[in-house]
DNA sequence: ATGAAAGCGCTAACAC
DNA sequence: GTGTTAGCGCTTTCAT
């Protein structure tokens, strides 16, 4: 068995209360008896139980973190992050991959309860606002990442959509494009960056594409099949503005699909500046999340949220960036 | 506060050993009592601590995953399928970013064991086999995925790597290739792979790229770069085998660069067919790993180890499969 | 400076 | 069928 508090005491003639005030670093104890101890723990191997620690009511270090879905390079990419910056702080992240399923995301919620964490980080995608009223009510120390709820007060980390669809429509718009489509799921980061796209439009007197389709999944396929759709309308598009990068990656096999050539024939604009899109060809222009920052940030919010060092909630915004690549050229 | 089973045997008016009962299913209780205790845990939103029931013994229903790097598709792919299928176990998963690092290896299976997650999946890419052997001498359950640690008894689900790289070569001797370069990093499946790619060659009787080079990162850019160095020798190979799908695409690019085009100039084979392979252009040829069902052995493995229900250690060995995409085309 | 003891929320004998 | 009680490994007063 693995060693307990009580056999390191046993084996240093010294009392629990002891071992355990050199384990902390609390209370008064003699150099020598700390050095003793920690030798002994040191021979014995010994891992204090964090389960056991965490029933005296401290923590468990340990944060869920509720992610649509890791398939998803922006998502993957944001977890690893994360990840990283929690491991740094000292947490490990429990992972809970909701495809986006109310269900999932309640189940997931009571079993992180049930379980102790620490905190718990809601990223994009997490439609479920009531789950999300319940866990503000139950003091459940909380981070929104990469979406907003302005009606709650929750410390939040995201980027201004709404720019970031302003910037991506706006380039399209100076390279001349009049017809500008767009691809997006239903969510709420997309629809602020929609109101970014329409407001670009609307700036430019153009009356493109009032009414949109949604995609249902974002995924290369989704783009694909709403992009193919698009071009074989009747008013097809000359660019298009796809709310992530897999969707966009769809719509340039759309468009190579009909024999068009990206961006001779049609401009494509992505979102979020993915591995992908540099890896791609052509590479594609993109909105920038500045993915590292946000993973920090949001760890760094929701620690401070679990230590109470904060007396208010905080909402940060961070800014997208537009990087231009080859998938979009002047057009006529 | 959130309630304790003591509250609900309050109101309830029973003891905390029956409300015990009822939430485990264990003992005799009446299915009056039964019903009502239930009720009163509904009304009180009642959420048993797993924490102290994992101090009485019982399992915490966690465990740990330990992977290379999120950023690789192929790795946040198995992640997503280990995750799901962890949750179908009632099991939730720990992730834990290795990085290759075995420092970062021992920290995080420090950290784990702290927090006594009931086994830990050690995921391609873990090299720290005195680690492991630390973890087979304290009884920890544990699976080796997407790897095999021949000389230890452990359970492990791995595809057959050897056949995986022999299968990569021959498609592209068949195709009247003689100048095969291989693109890897130095890792124990991939010595694997090239072991197959060597067999293949060998068999056909060629004897090119006898002395190879590895690349020191597993993504695009360290593809791109060995692919130019190779591709501007005075040898310069007609097909290269990447050992995986991010390093398939930098060379790709590095073709593309020199002005090269993919497969007419150049073949090239990827691995593990991640949802990259067939959304690049042109679409790769890939050896593909059975994500999905990796995921799933690999979980049911350690779940019967955990459950003790397993007298012997197993092996579990899939089979890859090449997938003939637009990437590689015939030679001469 | 150190230790005795209560208690965290739950489980599992064991008693009734 | 149901309740009593002794732990699980640790933290934290409160004595000494």
């Amino acid at each position: 068995m693995k060693p307990t508090i009580y056999d390191v005491a046993k084996a240093a003639g010294v009392s629990i209360a002891t071992v355990s005030k050199v384990i902390n670093n609390t209370g008064r104890i003699s150099e020598k008896t700390r050095k003793l101890v920690l030798n002994i723990m040191k021979e014995m191997n010994y891992q204090p139980s964090v389960v056991a620690s965490a029933l005296t009511g401290k923590s468990t270090y340990t944060i869920g973190l509720m992610i649509p879905d890791l398939a998803n390079p922006f998502f993957s990419g944001l977890a690893r992050s994360i990840e990283d910056h929690a491991h740094v702080l000292g947490y490990n992240i429990v992972i809970c991959s909701t495809d986006y399923e109310p269900d999932k995301e309640a189940k997931y919620i009571s079993l992180l309860l049930q379980k102790s964490v620490d905190g718990i980080i809601l990223a994009s995608g997490f439609e479920n606002i009531d789950a999300v009223k319940e866990l503000i009510k139950q003091k459940v120390p909380l981070a929104i990442l990469a979406r907003e709820i302005p009606s709650l007060e929750v410390d939040t980390v995201a980027i201004d959509d709404c720019l970031g669809g302003y910037q991506a429509a706006s380039h399209l718009i100076g390279l001349g494009h009049k017809k500008i489509a767009i691809i997006a799921r239903d969510l709420w980061s997309n629809r602020e960056r929609m109101r970014g796209y329409r407001l670009a439009l609307d700036e430019a007197g153009i009356s493109y594409g009032k009414e949109v389709e949604y995609v249902r999944e974002s995924n290369v396929e989704s783009g694909k099949q709403l992009a193919e759709k698009l071009l074989r309308s009747e008013d097809p598009p000359t660019a298009i503005f796809a709310c992530n990068d897999l969707l966009a990656v769809g719509a340039i096999q759309a468009a190579r699909e009909r024999g068009m050539s990206v961006p001779a024939d049609l401009s494509i604009v992505g979102f979020d500046n993915t591995v992908w899109a540099s890896a791609i060809d052509p590479p594609l222009t993109t909105v920038a999340q500045p993915i590292r920052d946000m993973g920090t940030q949001v760890m760094n919010l929701l620690v401070q949220e679990i230590n109470g060092q904060k007396k208010y909630k905080q909402r940060i915004m961070l800014l997208p960036e537009l990087v231009v690549r080859g998938s979009t050229a002047k057009h006529g």
